[in-house]
RNA sequence: GCGAUUGUGGUGUAAUGGCAACACGGGAGACUGUGGAUCUCCAGUCCCGGGUUCAAUUCCCGGCAUUCGCC
């Protein structure tokens, strides 16, 4: 199913290609987000035009709307959404955190990523989810009504939606959550990973397992161990990933050394991250697969990405196309960049756009930023081959350690 | 010319004898397995002069300006 075809010698990072019923997926790569079986504001035409090679859906979302029963009535993901690549679906479990306690506590899954301090701990909204040791109960943030999952419903949705590969049922847990919580979930998520397992039915899809263990390097270390040692067909780093990019890069140094002991030759995925710099700190560490919600949603709020001025040491990769300075810019985006975007309009329009709210705006500033870290990933995978990883992120990254 | 009317951030409106609020607009920031095209922060104001009062954006008088009506 995974074939590795390039070792970088100075890192972790390798290419490979990852085979599925809909076609194979080179990587490392870069899984644009279709929670409702579609990326916001864009539709599948555009998602081939821009040669994403995979997409990523979510079991709760299409669950609750419009039932997998209809979307597997209207031949399944690619049928419904017309899209014939290659699809991962998302179990649910991160719903658990997201509508549960990083609802009402305010919270991402990286703490340090809301520095803003009252944004912290501060009131949150009440949640819409509450873990028990058989699934998750959630009451629907559509009707109020409510909706159980676990594992096996999980895989019975997932089953239906009928993408190439799904995830186990997990439980992710909070950046806030101490040692002694961590733990409980863990050994709560393991014997999901194994009931995941055990609701299989359709041998076709492959269902990677989830290494959960917040930023506590024992867990971190044990769930690594416990998941590469069932018959899963890939991993993914699930979880809270610490207080700082930084544990989050110790998390990986924690987990990848272990799957490659015990499981070299299967992919590994990082759920839910995908920033620029993300992406070459965790492709060094091991990392084959990301998703990422981030370059559509901060695109639909005005930051563009561009490639850092040359001789800068920031590592910003973005422009706020709502500064009053691009009010009359009759330059491109990003002009080291070919997407449709960029070939026809300037930052003055798209800024104009953005401004009157206009709907054409969420397109092109999403083709644009999808495109850019798309190309991106086209970049690291052929500097990987050439051997040319390190300089390539350098050129990139200029002041990370 | 006479009568009436109204003067509050850039704009449109509130409220008030002591701290002037809201919306839009302006400036900026955040967003990482998408509930929320969202959230946060910053700047900026009482037409002018006199009077009453401990205290006036507020009450009184005058000026200037607005708008309406009449000649």
């Amino acid at each position: 199913m995974f074939t590795i075809t390039h070792n970088d010698k100075k890192s972790l990072a390798r290419t490979g290609i990852l085979k599925t019923p809909h076609g194979s997926i080179e990587t490392p790569v870069f899984i644009p987000v279709a929670t409702q079986a579609t990326v916001k504001a864009l539709d599948s035409k555009d998602l081939e035009l821009l040669g994403a090679s995979v997409l990523l859906a979510n079991t709760y979302h299409l669950h609750l709307r419009p039932g997998e029963k209809l979307v597997k009535s209207m031949g399944g993901l690619h049928g419904f959404m017309h899209w014939n690549k290659p699809i991962f679906t998302d179990s649910g479990g991160f719903q658990a955190f997201s509508l549960g306690y990083g609802m009402e506590h305010n919270i991402g899954k990286i703490a340090s990523m809301f520095p803003v301090p009252h944004s912290i701990g501060m009131p949150g909204r009440k949640k819409l989810a509450v873990v028990t040791e058989q699934g998750v109960e959630f009451k629907s943030h559509l009707t109020g009504e409510k909706i159980v999952l676990t594992p096996k419903i999980s895989m019975q949705i997932q089953r239906d939606l009928g993408a190439d590969i799904i995830l186990a049922f997990d439980e992710c847990t909070s950046p806030l959550s101490d040692y002694a919580y961590t733990k409980k979930a863990l050994v709560r998520t393991h014997r999901w990973a194994k009931e995941s397992l055990a609701a299989r039915r359709n041998a076709k899809q492959q269902l990677f397992g989830i290494i959960q263990g917040g930023e506590y390097k024992d867990l971190r270390v044990k769930s690594a161990s416990f998941i590469a040692s069932l018959p899963f067909d890939g991993f993914a780093v699930g979880g809270s990933l610490g207080k700082s990019k930084k544990d989050m890069h110790k998390i990986l140094e924690w987990v990848i050394p272990v799957l490659n002991q015990k499981n070299t030759e299967k992919p590994r995925h990082l759920l839910g991250i995908g920033g620029v710099d993300d992406l070459f700190e965790c492709v060094e560490r091991g990392i084959d697969s990301f998703d990422c919600v981030a370059p559509a949603r901060i695109a639909r709020r005005g930051n563009l990405y561009v490639h850092p001025p040359a001789g800068t040491m920031k590592n910003k990769f973005v422009i706020n196309i709502e500064n009053a300075k691009y009010k009359a810019d009759k330059n491109p985006i990003d002009d080291q960049c070919a997407c449709p975007t960029c070939r026809s309009y300037s930052r003055a329009y798209l800024r104009h756009l953005y401004i009157a709210q206009e709907l054409s705006y969420y397109r092109l500033a999403t083709l644009h930023n999808l495109h850019f870290i798309l190309r991106l990933m086209e970049e690291i995978r052929a500097s990987i081959r050439n051997s040319t990883f390190a300089r390539l992120k350098k050129t990139w990254i200029s002041n990370h350690t």
